[in-house]
DNA sequence: CTCTACAGTATCCTTGAGGTAACTATACCA
DNA sequence: TGGTATAGTTACCTCAAGGATACTGTAGAG
């Protein structure tokens, strides 16, 4: 017996969807602590505009942290909160599907 | 080390991604075999036009089977595949991360 | 003096997911 | 003769997410 919410689900995904966000936060996720330009430079294809919304997005949720140093060149970092790898299990288990997924496409 | 890869979990949303079709698996998932009028009725504010759209994306992507009897008036039923039931542990673990998310955005 | 590095803003534009409302086919019922 | 029920389809419309491009501020290097 399930019991799953369609409204709890639809804020879980809420947060992870999007076409930039899962890549953002795997890259957090294997990357640790990345610098705006690291961000920008492993997603080839996002503008500077929409990776600082998303970046907002997130912190907003406080999934990650961003990080100011007040120097010039400016320098800012992000990093997954302790909250935001909670998020880990939750993606390892859609990758996990999708990995399934791509293999049973594969066949047919 | 979580090795996840953005393109199989991009894999995954995609499917499960959308306005309505987190719902519609619910239903499926708690109701069994339903009809589109029943469907319908338990997504109340759906167009009969994006649900017909949104189970043939499903069905397409063999998560669900449809089938049609060839009656006057026309009955059509919709269930999960078996292969669309594997998807189950991918919902359940949303949902228990949207309702930790909902908790502690109360406390807030 | 001006060029570069970095992390952004500001403007304007495009696209596709989703939405509304009307129409279809057919058998049965009154 | 007309109304009802079911599961659609068709044509048209809307809006927000995302995208392209240019501009900003400041310190140090040359």
């Amino acid at each position: 017996m399930p019991l799953i919410s369609s409204c709890e689900v639809d804020t879980a995904l809420e947060l992870i969807t999007g076409k930039w966000k899962p890549s953002i936060l795997l890259a957090l996720i294997n990357g640790d602590t990345l610098r705006f330009s690291e961000l920008k430079r492993s997603l080839p294809n996002i503008s500077q505009k929409i990776l600082t919304a998303q970046l907002r997005d997130l912190e907003e949720q406080d999934i990650i942290i961003r990080t100011v140093y007040p120097e010039v060149p400016p320098r800012v970092d992000y990093r997954l909160s302790e909250y935001g790898k909670t998020l880990i299990p939750v993606l390892e288990t859609m990758n996990a599907w999708g990995i399934q997924h791509a293999e049973r496409m594969r066949q047919k």
